[in-house]
RNA sequence: GUCCCCAUCGUCUAGCCAGGUCCAGGACACCGGCCUUUCACGCCGGCGACAGGGGUUCAAAUCCCCUUGGGGACGCCA
């Protein structure tokens, strides 16, 4: 059994958007799982378009997603004479020509296929010339004219083309570069890629790409063309669709994990099961449960798995990926002894990071200043002997634990008739500034005795100032 | 226009390949209720789908055909 060998190959035009981060996702799954090998290729031979912060952000979001690779990156601008080397090869086994056609009359071949019913094809003028190398002239493959292509496809099973749809495709351009197929293809084969596993966008290239390998003379791949990922309105998932950036959900709050158990769970599957580790990822995945329909993207379903996995890490671990959020209103908790308390107090309220960074500051914040609504409702003339009936008991307890805290609440609820939540509420306001938050022992037992007693005095004093 | 793919709740999906155990299961969302010092979490319950039509069969979500709908591809882009 050889060695399973998967790539990903972006082009560099852009940031790595969800749908290529779930294809990556794929081919990396299948490698470890596998214990093969994966393989990062930069398909940058669009020189136009294709800029070097494109690979950077692509590296980016791959490293944020933990998908680590095992060679590369390979650039296929460095390996022109690679391809050259291919290309001659198939000239010299007839497998290619010279092509002296301007560009303005393959179009007009193309219109005149078309307008006989077919589909746009070049119609083969230097297929015969037997043409030598010149200034201007592109290297066409020569494409079987009968007969069928078979693509046994993992996922979506056999696909039979009609060789008569191909045509004679460009292979090298005039400028002597090699066009997508044909590098592809040449990339594959020198750097032992056996397994792809691509959007199924491609399905029509494959064709073009298995003659090439016939051409060749080499062994075909296994190929597994998983189903696009669609925006709400069905269409491919594009920018008018809102993010479609992998680093645009980490600023929203994503934890890597997340993104990960959904993407894959969209349009792959294990039984009934929704939470995934990474671990059990790696464990279960395989090429047969990969569904053959396109899937929406539900931020909504996104949002519910990243608080499962919220709820689900240790609060350690989520320090440092939070702290950029609170960094953002001026709070550095990288060294807090708190902070892993903090996260605890919130994993369980908190579907992103962003919200769990929100509902945090308050632990963190000099001066709380109530939400008008919040003390308008709570820090009342009736409420101010509340509050300092509490500070005062605090001050003279003996041990600040979330026990005695308790033991303080319920003794002052007994004394004033009162039930617990009229005391709760506004204490809550005054050590939060809000009227929900975690629970009123436990944030205090964060917060700490002196902390807690000065905003509890503090709040009392806007009501007498307010009076 | 031509070619290719797809089709189960609003969405992601299990079931389909090896037809009966499916008046179709799970998850998200939504709606009730319970728990409760607030907000969440959690728990319990509810709503909700086999696109349509023909076959094959004792029996079809599962197999075949057609229709419809959706997606994708047709470059000297990748």
């Amino acid at each position: 059994m050889t060695q399973v060998v998967t790539r990903f190959p972006p082009s560099p035009t852009g940031s790595l958007h969800v749908g290529g981060a779930r294809t990556a996702l794929f081919n990396w799954l299948y490698a470890r799982r596998m214990k093969g090998k994966f393989i990062l290729r930069i398909e940058d031979t669009d020189t136009e378009r294709s800029t070097q912060a494109s690979v950077d952000a692509i590296f980016e979001a791959l490293e944020w997603l933990g998908l680590d690779w095992d060679e590369g990156p390979f650039y296929q601008t460095r390996r022109f004479a690679v391809y050259r080397e291919h290309v001659q090869k198939l000239v010299d086994t007839g497998h290619a020509y010279y092509c002296a056609c301007r560009p303005e009359e393959v179009e007009r071949m193309r219109q005149a296929a078309m307008a006989a019913g077919g589909k746009p094809k070049y119609d083969g003028t230097c297929r015969h010339k037997n043409l030598g190398a010149g200034e201007g002239r592109a290297v066409r493959f020569k494409a079987p004219l009968t007969g069928t292509t078979v693509l046994a496809d993992v996922v979506k099973g056999s696909i039979v083309f009609q060789n008569d749809e191909l045509d004679d495709f460009v292979i090298c351009r005039s400028d002597g570069t090699p066009t997508y197929n044909f590098a592809v293809v040449v990339d594959d084969i020198t750097m032992g890629v056996n397994t792809i596993i691509r959007g199924d966008d491609h399905v029509m290239n494959t064709p073009k790409q298995i003659q090439l390998y016939k051409a060749f003379g080499v062994p075909l791949p296994l190929f597994g063309h998983v189903p696009m990922v669609l925006g709400k309105d069905r269409t491919r998932l594009s920018k008018r669709h809102g993010a479609t950036s992998v680093t645009a959900y980490r600023e929203m709050g994503y934890l890597p994990e997340a993104l990960i158990n959904y993407l894959v769970r969209l349009g792959w599957s294990h039984g009934d099961q929704e939470f995934f580790t990474r671990e059990e990822l790696i464990g279960l995945f395989n090429l047969e449960n990969i569904g053959r329909a396109a899937g929406v993207f539900d931020i909504e379903k996104l949002s519910a798995l990243n608080a499962d996995h919220i709820k689900a890490a240790p609060p350690a671990a989520l320090v440092a990926p939070l702290a950029p959020f609170l960094r953002e209103k001026g709070i550095a908790i990288e060294a807090d002894p708190r902070a892993a308390k903090v996260i605890a107090s919130l994993s369980a309220r908190s579907k992103t990071l962003r919200e769990m960074a929100d509902q945090a500051f308050f632990y963190f914040e000099e001066e709380i200043r109530p939400e008008p609504e919040a003390a308008r409702k709570f820090l009342t003339p009736e409420t101010l002997p509340l509050l300092t009936a509490v500070a005062d008991a605090l001050e003279a307890l003996a041990e600040f634990s979330e026990e005695a805290l308790e033991g303080v609440f319920k003794g002052l609820a007994e004394k004033t008739g009162l039930k617990l939540g009229k005391i709760a509420q506004p204490v809550r306001v005054a050590l939060s500034g809000r009227t929900a938050s975690p629970g009123i022992y436990e944030i205090m037992a964060i917060i700490g005795r002196e902390r807690v007693i000065a905003r509890l005095r503090k709040a009392a004093d806007r009501i007498a100032q307010a009076g």
